[in-house]
DNA sequence: TTGAAAGCGCTAACAG
DNA sequence: CTGTTAGCGCTTTCAA
């Protein structure tokens, strides 16, 4: 094992103290411009390289944030991820991602690893199944401050950057009426999940508003991957006396691959036998045909107000565990062929 | 700022030495069952957590490697990357995930960052405009095993895991040249990057094998994002008498969105008028009409493998820099409707 | 089986 | 402007 170049072998070199040498690699004004140069100079020469295991023991800081998502090839994760990395980059702290696949045991892991990491605050996007927040007790008994974003929970005083699931619900639901859908079905998220809880919502009230006929057996939910998606629309299409004109998804995932399902092996044709619509704006939306109506989520916006949010709070411990934020980001409806029933006059 | 709870909270409660708290912390067989017993039952009533940062330093390791891709939301990457979570967490390492964005530059600052952070091993698939393994030279240097993926430069020395490249562009050509193809256009990524280069080579040897004509003209570089696609399918439509009669793209998220742009804006209709063929078999290309033929590139196992041989390095450093590995992963031919041209008899 | 003591590499108060 | 000194929290010889 080569041995690693420190301060002191630069100190050595140099004939100067280690805290020389350490001032003058972090630019302090309390050394002279010569010395500094020198010291930059002959780290280079030696490839030293600054240890922030070191560096962050002492001073407490590791200048990192941890971002926990349910997984990263999701559109939404990923385009949130950018605009973390594009508010969090600009003031020099690192991001580590880590992805739960939905796990809440894998989460807990996740979160408590981070924690041993000593990051300076944390993004979490929890689990469809996470309960409520006891596995961030620790951060909030550490004054490390959380930022929720995208699914949150009813209490535990935690800020958060949400989206507005309930209004982007109801806008599809009501499109999709508006362009002649009867009879509704609704492919649910796990209920636990307050956000599907929301979209839920949002599904029902424009039903109700609008004197649809509301079932319970209309809802159906999963985790809202495609082998849940398939299954479900298969025990629907079985019920051949009970078919929806329309679907309300809670996500594109499972209505992408339903759309693809009912393509592939049945007659049935959307949008005129069956409307459908999502939930992300997954890229794979706008490339089926038809394309998919969806609520876009404006996650890059999300991802940012939630990085800035933290990075506040991080700067202002007293603000993070005194007050408790809630932004909402607003949805929009994107429509595409895959609700375009003909309009009744 | 509430104190962290540290092994002297601990040993000073249990009148033990720190020493022994760490011990038992550890699981150490050098300390009484009794006495483990106590001080785990202290450390979780007292919400101790252990200090990796101090631990790390202490030890010289991290129990941490470092992922370096280009996007994450690249189907091919997201993949991967699963598979590399799955061989790593098995041995309870740790995965730091960062995107370069294809950036050079980027690049570079993030290699430096990770190894400031003295993380045991790196995975990394370059830009496709990283010239050379110069900023890795660090990690050589301090013999911090690196292992690329996908991605790779002629020489360095590096161990990796690659894909066959040119055998995957021969064989999705040849496929296309069996369906009737007479004039084959190539999208070309950008040929600093080996794998593109491979790929180029396949192309121009199916074509030679089968006595169709070859022009430097067919082929067009550039970074393969959608808007460059765009810019390359409008310039190639404008020279109406030299129209190709099929597309190998060099991966598929150029190739889809040609796809789309061929459908919404002109008449020309894949596969009768222009084949179209991709790589990476990215999930959007299941969906699109027709389907999107590909070469899949088993992504999974590309990280696997590669994961694994970088624990295998970081076990046995000896044969990390004694010894330079390539692992060459079969590519298949995925069919789809996109290159279905009638075949002549 | 437990304790004492040193030190990983760095920073920051204090002193000059 | 530079040096001295202590210590972040942990692990690990060495000693008992």
């Amino acid at each position: 094992m080569t041995k690693n170049i420190t301060i002191y072998d630069l100190a050595k070199e140099l004939k100067l103290d280690s805290s020389t040498i350490s001032r003058a690699l972090s630019d302090s004004p309390r050394v002279g411009k010569k010395t500094k140069e020198r010291v930059l100079k002959k780290a280079h020469e030696l490839g030293y390289s600054r240890n922030m295991m070191a560096s962050n023991l002492r001073t407490n800081k590791t200048m990192t944030i941890g971002v926990v998502i349910p997984y990263i090839s999701r559109h939404f994760f990923s385009e949130a991820i950018d605009g973390i990395e594009q508010v969090v980059a600009s003031k020099n702290y690192r991001v580590i991602i880590s992805q739960s696949h939905d796990d809440f045991e894998t989460e807990k892991k996740i979160v408590k690893g981070l924690f041993m990491n000593r990051i300076d605050g944390l993004l979490i996007s929890p689990t469809m199944s996470t309960p409520n927040a006891e596995h961030l007790n620790l951060y909030h008994e550490n004054k490390i401050p959380v930022v929720l974003f995208d699914r949150y929970f009813e209490n535990g005083g935690f800020s958060k950057v949400i989206f507005e699931d309930r209004k982007g619900a109801f806008d599809l639901t009501q499109h999709m009426i508006d362009n002649n859908c009867k009879k509704l079905f609704h492919l649910a998220g796990g209920i636990s999940s307050l956000i599907y809880k929301e979209r839920f919502l949002g599904y029902k009230e424009a039903l109700e508003k609008n004197n649809l006929e509301f079932k319970d057996s209309y809802v159906r939910s999963s985790n809202l991957n495609p082998e849940d998606a398939i299954r479900i629309i298969k025990e629907i299409l079985e019920k051949k006396d009970d078919l929806p004109d329309a679907l309300v998804c809670g996500n594109d995932v499972s209505a992408l691959a339903i759309m693809k399902y009912l393509d592939e092996n049945t007659d049935l044709k959307v949008p005129e036998d069956i409307a459908i619509g999502g939930f992300s704006n997954e890229p794979a939306s706008d490339i089926i045909k038809p394309g998919l109506t969806t609520i876009d989520q404006h996650s890059f916006i999300i991802g940012k107000t939630a990085a800035e949010m933290l990075l506040n709070f991080i700067n202002d411990k007293e603000k993070a565990f005194q007050t408790s934020n809630t932004v909402v980001v607003r949805s929009e409806l994107i429509i595409r062929g895959s609700t375009k029933k003909k309009i009744n006059h």
